[in-house]
DNA sequence: TGAATGCTAACTATAGTCTGTTGTTTAAGA
DNA sequence: TCTTAAACAACAGACTATAGTTAGCATTCA
């Protein structure tokens, strides 16, 4: 995951963003979300291509529909 | 990838619904959005958990929002 | 300082590619 | 009808690339 793509960027921005507004530190989404606290970085930073499934995770993690994440 | 998680069926039942009402095979869907034949397959089937850049070039292929295959 | 995050590197699990074969529609011709 | 062929999809297996895990240390910032 070298040169970064624009759909990873806004993924990973609007994961922090919402993230602080519920005041959750990575750690803490990590653990709700059932993921490594170095892997929420990674996404948040869009160094990883993310996967359906861990999508889903996280928008449950943050209680968003994933289109809040997405679009 | 066992085990098929509600939300992979979902999205390739979506997929499989739009690519017909396209009139395309998934060869042709693959051929379009730069993806493998037999891949294509697997994703309806719900054997593969697709990353977020095989969504987008899926959903571009199909001249559909992302929202649209899996909401 | 301490808590949170960034970054690296090494690892393992699995996403995604590719070839080939089998099975299933569908349509045309006798 | 009944075949036959051609297009399409399912499935298997072997492979390569990369997603996802983990630990440890560096950096940032309140």
């Amino acid at each position: 995951m070298d040169s970064k793509q624009k759909i990873l960027i806004k993924f990973g921005e609007r994961v922090r963003e919402i993230r602080k507004e519920k005041g959750l530190s990575q750690e803490e989404l990590a653990h709700i979300a059932d993921l490594h606290r170095t892997y929420i970085g990674m996404i948040e930073r869009a160094e990883k291509n993310i996967t359906l499934i861990n999508i889903e995770k996280i928008a449950n993690a943050l209680e968003v529909k994933i289109n809040n994440l997405i679009n």
